[in-house]
DNA sequence: GTTGACATACGTACCGGTCGGTATTATAAA
DNA sequence: TTTATAATACCGACCGGTACGTATGTCAAC
């Protein structure tokens, strides 16, 4: 069961589970320092502004975590992974038609970004940006995401390829890889030149590879 | 006339013009500020820090520059936006045939990258990611280098299209955003991953979209 | 009376930025 | 050629503010 979260209501990341977690102490630092990372990236983050934010005491916060590093690990963990995966990952197990499931994900991602997906960027790209070259355990954690993300796109173009629907050229890992990479430029384009056209080219540009890479029988 | 840059010499972004001003106290702030930007991120990037690595003291940096944020655009202004041209975008004009030209430029790709390129990202993007939503001076300065990039792809793709080498469907336009996309996305993968592999996939699945909207005129 | 869940005050390090001063070079009048 | 003046190119101590982190204390529950 899932719930709207209060901070971006409007963002395609804004599903989260709704648990006790979430009400008490820890999960409002866990949501305000998500917040507070996505904005300001971790490094510039700042425990202050999360306090002032949840009206939570620096005492309640090191009783949860043992420091600034730790609270970043988490939020990655907790809100970051969930967030993605729930949004882009588990959309794609419940495709029939794997491809032309794909196509109508991809072109209906141009509504469901809002203003401020765009203005703050995909949070994961943010923080790998930031951090991967900085800290080996954000990178070992955005890793993992970005692995299963990669992943699960492969899976669905391998069965698509399995039911002759695309190409037996294709290389259904490295394809998986290109399209995420689309998907991932996309969002910083747009972002960069705050304009959400720069993402609605990509997503035609998406498509078209994606029509290109289907069969006679795929397309038939 | 140009030189290969004294701290990254293995890296794609080296190239940069030989002029006095380069080898004063001011280039070597920009240098060095460059570098550290890269590293750290323009929030977390420490005067101190470039200050200890120049031996330029901060009477110096505050002669040239008034403040650390006019510091940063000097660094998008006089050293990211001439080796992102340099690196990427003055190739692209060079190309006899459009589209075998840049199949070409895409797989010499991989091999022209360093570790030091996959380790810490292309520094526009970086750099994009970061202070987009932040501050509006980086953000028009970074999409100004980003507009050129895409109009240059899209000029090759036009002319392209004009010779009949790539089928009617393409808009060329959004062709070149997507292209840059999947160029940006894979030096991300590239990046979180530590592994060039996900760039390298991202050049296969390039090179076969470049393949596939061709005409057979073009393939011929 | 011990443990968990906070609250508050404080410490230290580093941050960007300022400011008075100096050494060197350029300009130009004498 | 000398001298006066001005501008440029630095130098480095110092400042206020903020950063993360810690130490100690409180208070309710079991």
């Amino acid at each position: 069961m899932y719930v709207m979260n209060e901070i971006d209501e409007n963002s395609v990341y804004w599903w989260r589970p709704l648990d006790d977690a979430e009400l008490d102490t820890r999960g409002k630092i866990l949501t305000a320092a998500y917040r507070e990372i996505h904005v300001n990236g971790f490094q510039s983050a700042s425990l202050s502004n999360i306090l002032a934010r949840t009206g939570v005491t620096k005492g309640a916060l090191y009783h949860y975590f043992p420091n600034k590093t730790e609270l970043g690990y988490a939020v990655v963990d907790e809100v970051i992974a969930r967030r993605i995966y729930l949004s882009f990952i588990e959309p794609l197990l419940r495709f029939d038609d794997p491809i032309d499931g794909f196509i109508e994900l991809i072109q209906n991602a141009g509504k469901a970004f809002s203003l401020t997906d765009i203005e703050l960027g995909c949070p994961l790209s943010v923080l790998a940006q930031e951090m991967a070259s900085i800290d080996e355990g954000f990178r070992t954690r955005l890793t993992a995401i970005y692995d299963q993300w990669h992943s699960s796109i492969a899976t669905v173009l391998e069965r698509a390829q399995r039911e002759g629907r695309i190409i037996a050229t294709v290389d259904p890992y490295a394809m998986a890889v290109t399209i995420a990479a689309i998907m991932e430029g996309a969002l910083c384009a747009a972002k960069v030149a705050q304009d959400m056209n720069k993402m609605h080219q990509c997503s035609y540009g998406l498509t078209q590879l994606l029509q290109l890479i289907k069969t006679d029988t795929g397309k038939g």
